[in-house]
RNA sequence: GGGUCGGUGCCCGAGUGGCCAAAGGGAGCAGACUGUAAAUCUGCCGGCACAGCCUACGUAGGUUCAAAUCCUGCCCGGCCCA
């Protein structure tokens, strides 16, 4: 790895820096090894594809020889981050907790080497232990309510008409800066990095460290990643995009990441990808002279799948969507079609189903999920939005039969343009 | 604890006895155009046995021919007072 250009030089050209407490932190990067960490939030037992952006920072500072703690929150969990929250949240139980962590655990393993010196740690491990008092003197005091108060994410919250903010939450921004110090005098760790909505909880901790260790430590966030629509990246309205393939598979992670907006693209493979600077440079001018050929989307897909479940996983799923999305189902051998289909969800059903004048597809779209309800599923076809076997139906009452069978034992559902789904039939 | 304001469909937000499955906006879905893009246009957007019926406006009752709209209890939240 090439450190001359500079770290923060490179994540400032991936576009990845928002603020920086001290701008001698850039030098501080080059000149030496240094520990940091980001918090990560344990409400599920999976980290989502917006993480992957502050996973892959822990990776670059790792690979420029710095040491890269990954923080669960299993503490601050129970107690809930109100940065970015409209509402008041609802706390974990500890046995939730304990099962997320586990997940999490996992996940990161895959990207930072532990055995290297990267740690992963969970600061419930000196939370729990820590008394009231001994909080309420030692950190409690070094701050003052007026401050506090007048951090955006806990104003947003004493603005708003209908929602106020509880103690609890309140009290949040001290247990993260409580973290910082604790990591500093654990671990030496001077730098802590995170979501541009974690800049004041950033800024106390390295508060907190200056004024009862008298060091200088530094923090960094990144811009919040978002989607063409100013959601949060990762965010459909089908649910949250995960790390997890039990949660969404190697073929929806590729699909979605290949529908980014031109627009959109090129920061992200910045953000979500460690290909090199010349690679990306040349992606950009892909995008820019053929859009149409979507280069760089497939390039983001391809890097991200891999990162995340494999080059083979990453393969399949974009075979799966070649065919899928050019060529006639009907027409593939058995074995294609399985293999293709298998990216897409799928449903076995009874044979006999398509005894008595058929299945209603208004019924199959629904069990396949393709539909939330019949209404839904109904509408779906008379808008010619359903399809069979790729082909599209436009009659409401249309009912699946033996006919509709391929290689004897199969029916593709397919909902507007992307959406497939598997009917197996069995005896 | 007292006072006061409020809890409406995925979200925001109108409605304040019938014309309300509930305005408007956003999100979402489908179709056209395209590049499995963006923008734009069109349609849809509680459920079902679908020209009808059922369930819904915090919750439980009540008044009425008729309630999201009126009354009462309860739950939850904001603000103010203690």
């Amino acid at each position: 790895m090439d450190t001359t250009a500079g770290l923060l030089a490179d994540l400032q050209w991936r576009g990845l820096v928002h603020q920086v407490t001290d701008p001698e932190l850039g030098d501080v990067l080059d000149h030496g090894s240094l520990t940091a960490y980001i918090g990560f939030d344990p409400s599920a037992d999976s980290l989502q594809l917006g993480n992957l952006a502050g996973i892959l920072n822990l990776v670059r500072l790792q690979q420029a020889g710095h040491r890269p703690i990954a923080l669960a929150g299993g503490g601050t969990g129970l107690v809930g981050d109100p940065s970015g929250k409209s509402a008041e949240r609802s706390l974990l139980s500890v046995e939730q907790l304990q099962a997320n962590l586990a997940g999490i655990r996992a996940q990161l393993e895959r990207f930072l080497d532990f055995g290297a010196g990267a740690l992963l740690l969970d600061n419930g491990d000196w939370l729990w232990s820590l008394g009231l008092l001994e909080f309420l003197r030692d950190v409690g005091k070094h701050f003052t309510v007026n401050t506090m108060i007048a951090k955006e994410s806990v104003r947003a919250r004493l603005e708003e008409r209908e929602q106020g903010i509880s103690y609890t939450e309140f009290s949040y921004m001290l247990l993260q800066a409580y973290d910082f110090l604790h990591l500093f005098d654990a671990h030496g760790c001077r730098l802590q990095l995170g979501g541009s909505d974690q800049w004041g909880n950033i800024v106390m901790g390295a508060d907190l460290v200056r004024r009862v260790r008298g060091e200088q430590v530094y923090g960094l966030t990144t811009p919040l990643l978002v989607d063409e629509h100013g959601g949060k990246l990762g965010k459909t309205e089908a649910g949250t995009v995960w790390l997890d393939s039990a949660r969404t598979s190697p073929y929806r992670l590729h699909q979605y990441l290949l529908n980014t907006t031109d627009a959109q693209v090129g920061g992200l493979v910045r953000a979500l990808t460690l290909l090199p600077r010349e690679r990306i440079e040349e992606l950009d001018v892909a995008t820019a002279e053929h859009p149409e050929r979507r280069e760089a989307q497939r390039a983001l897909a391809h890097a991200v799948v891999v990162q995340v479940h494999g080059e083979a996983e990453a393969d399949r799923a974009a075979h799966a969507g070649a065919v899928l999305f050019s060529e006639d189902i009907a027409g593939l051998d058995e074995a294609t079609l399985l293999d293709v289909v298998a990216e897409a969800p799928a449903t076995t059903l009874p044979r006999s189903s398509l005894e008595d004048g058929g299945l209603p597809l208004v019924d199959a779209l629904q069990m396949a999920a393709l539909a939330p309800s019949k209404s839904a599923a109904r509408r779906a076809i008379e808008q010619g939005g359903a399809y069979v076997n790729n082909r599209r139906e436009g009659d409401g009452e249309r009912r699946l039969t033996r006919e509709d069978l391929l290689h004897d034992s199969y029916v593709v559902l397919r909902r507007g343009k992307r959406d497939h789904h598997l009917l197996r039939f069995e005896a």
